[in-house]
DNA sequence: GACGTTTTTCATCATGTGTTGAATTGTGCG
DNA sequence: CGCACAATTCAACACATGATGAAAAACGTC
């Protein structure tokens, strides 16, 4: 307690351990969880192996590490929802790109959907991601029958995001943001409020 | 050329090799193609892991045969295109939904789909898969500005796939498809078809 | 019954992986 | 200087995987 103060070596300078950490996120977003190796991140971040453990601990660990993500979206999305169902769904869409369209934010959010949609992790988004995270929110915005318009929803976002980050077709990947708010708005506006046949 | 009738041991009665593709069918459609391991896919066919090398050669090779599918895409689609744009979105995915929900085709299709999403092949459904297969169908359906519209058709699709099929959110999984013909047609119309602000 | 062919298995190799622990280097503090 | 501690590397283990080639088992044909 006594003033503990720190002997030894310091950080290196240039930061090694963030760099380990970037490797990893774009590996990761690049190739999934499987198709990501220890001694890939390490060879891409120049260092051995076994520092990528001393780091972080396990593979599973790096890749938490990875996820970490300075995004609350209960906070992104509250203007959304506080705003009302007019125009939710241009704000919505709006809002989403703004985030997957951050540099710092993207790696970590394509390291996540690669390896929800590649490794099994059906019943992870399924069962808690949806329900859990995306749902609840979704929910105050919707009209009614929140149990058939929120999957209608969750359909054309997944549907952008596997398109525009995922795959990256070219007319997804280039498109400014305001031309897809302006070109699926209307449809996710639709499954939120309109008229459902 | 004469007669050379089949002497020696005759295939034996419960199709082994069937059996095995099968197996690896499911196995790449469950676990992508990373996940899936040719000692697990003879596991579940109750057989040597040399057995499966014996009758489909190598990984890769075992991986195409799984995805070998008794279906035309173009032949599915005549019908489609040659009734013309008007209800061409809900035929469209009328027909899809009709191949998809086949129990035949569903494993292997689900196999490419979990591939093509998770393996790092975004290369090839950006470069190949969709402007050489389903491009030219959906180019014959489109009202104009075909390099914006397709790439929105193609955005509903997938999300349709993924939430269906790959996730299988209950919402979607269980729907009858004639449901999601209803919702979702008049969104694929107005991609094909509708003002795009 | 004996041969030939196919099916099926056994034993094995080479390789890549996650992981570990000891050893080495480098840097700041007393 | 020399000590303490962190950063970094070396060497190696245990394991799973894809693949191979030879042997054994099953079955129809002559």
């Amino acid at each position: 307690m006594t003033a503990r103060a720190s002997r030894g070596r310091r950080p290196g300078a240039p930061d090694t351990r963030a760099e380990v950490l970037a490797a990893a996120r774009t590996s990761f977003g690049e190739l999934g969880f499987r198709g990501t190796t220890i001694r890939s991140v390490a060879a891409a971040a120049g260092v051995d192996p076994a520092l990528v453990h001393h780091y972080f601990g396990t593979k599973d660990d790096l890749f938490v590490a990875a996820l970490e993500i300075p995004v609350d979206p209960r906070e992104v999305m509250a203007p959304v929802v506080a705003a009302g169902p007019d125009g939710a769904g241009e704000r919505l869409l709006r809002a989403f790109l703004g985030v997957w369209d951050d540099p710092d934010v993207q790696p970590g959010l394509l390291a996540l959907a690669r390896s929800l949609l590649g490794d099994d992790s059906g019943p992870m988004v399924r069962d808690a991601f949806i329900p859990v995270v995306v749902g609840p929110v979704l929910a105050q915005l919707v009209a009614d029958r929140p149990e058939v318009r929120i999957p209608l929803v969750a359909s054309q976002i997944i549907g952008l995001v596997v398109t525009r980050y995922v795959i990256a077709l070219p007319a997804m990947a280039h498109a400014p943001a305001e031309d897809l708010v302006a070109r699926m708005g209307p449809v996710l506006q639709h499954y939120l409020t309109g008229d459902l046949a």
